[in-house]
DNA sequence: ACCATATGTAGGGAATTCCCTACCGGTCAA
DNA sequence: TTGACCGGTAGGGAATTCCCTACATATGGT
């Protein structure tokens, strides 16, 4: 049972492309793999990844497997980005200013 | 001028290291390598991976080159992940329920 | 000029990734 | 049961990653 990293995991833009078709809700193999040019042996590869990340989990359903996402792992992506906010924060508190200057007729007030 | 993807350059758990590493300000690359196992060498291309990815920028001072944090893919990263979070959201409002729930039955207690 | 320091680059080898084609087992329908 | 369909797994090959040891380049100090 290898446990991979959610980075590691996200680091495919198919991986990726694959977790967005689920943002719709559950979806099988087939459905999943009609997306891509990709064979379907290849997909079935990528959701392994993408289970042992535990980023999707499957259910199955007669002889389809529905695949759904999981929103663990990426709750964790946040956390892990959340010290690094303040970076862009400052820099958009700087451009605020810049766009500040520029029109100093509206105002309007949000953190 | 190879371009990276930001997901690729998270993927490595030492390239996370480097830019934990500049949270707290610029650093040199013999400063940043101190904190590694591996060859200094290594460390400039994980280095050079990150800047391809616009990560880290580099500020030559003398002999030294200074590296920092770049916040903006970063912040692409937080809007990538903004799709997905309203899966977490249900998921913690759930769990507040179930909390609420079994808070209704006790009085307040810590230990 | 000479030498030490700071860092990038070349080239190589082991490990991993990513895709492929076969193949296998499980499920449904006739 | 037979056959069509769904989907995982095995094994292989090309490409990429990740680390290494040399080496190159640039700067600063003496």
């Amino acid at each position: 049972m290898d446990t991979v990293d959610v980075f590691a995991a996200l680091a495919s833009p198919v991986r990726r492309e694959l977790i967005h078709l689920l943002l719709d809700g559950a979806h099988s193999v087939n459905d999943l793999a009609s997306h891509f040019e990709m064979r379907r042996p290849s997909v079935s590869e990528h959701l392994k990844v993408l289970r042992d990340a535990g980023l999707v989990s499957e259910q199955r359903s007669g002889r389809h497997r529905l695949y759904r996402l999981e929103a663990g792992p990426l709750m964790e992506l946040s956390q892990w980005l959340s010290p690094y906010e303040r970076f862009w924060r400052e820099r958009l508190t700087g451009l605020r200013e810049l766009v500040d200057e520029a029109g100093e007729d509206e105002s309007e007030g949000r953190t």
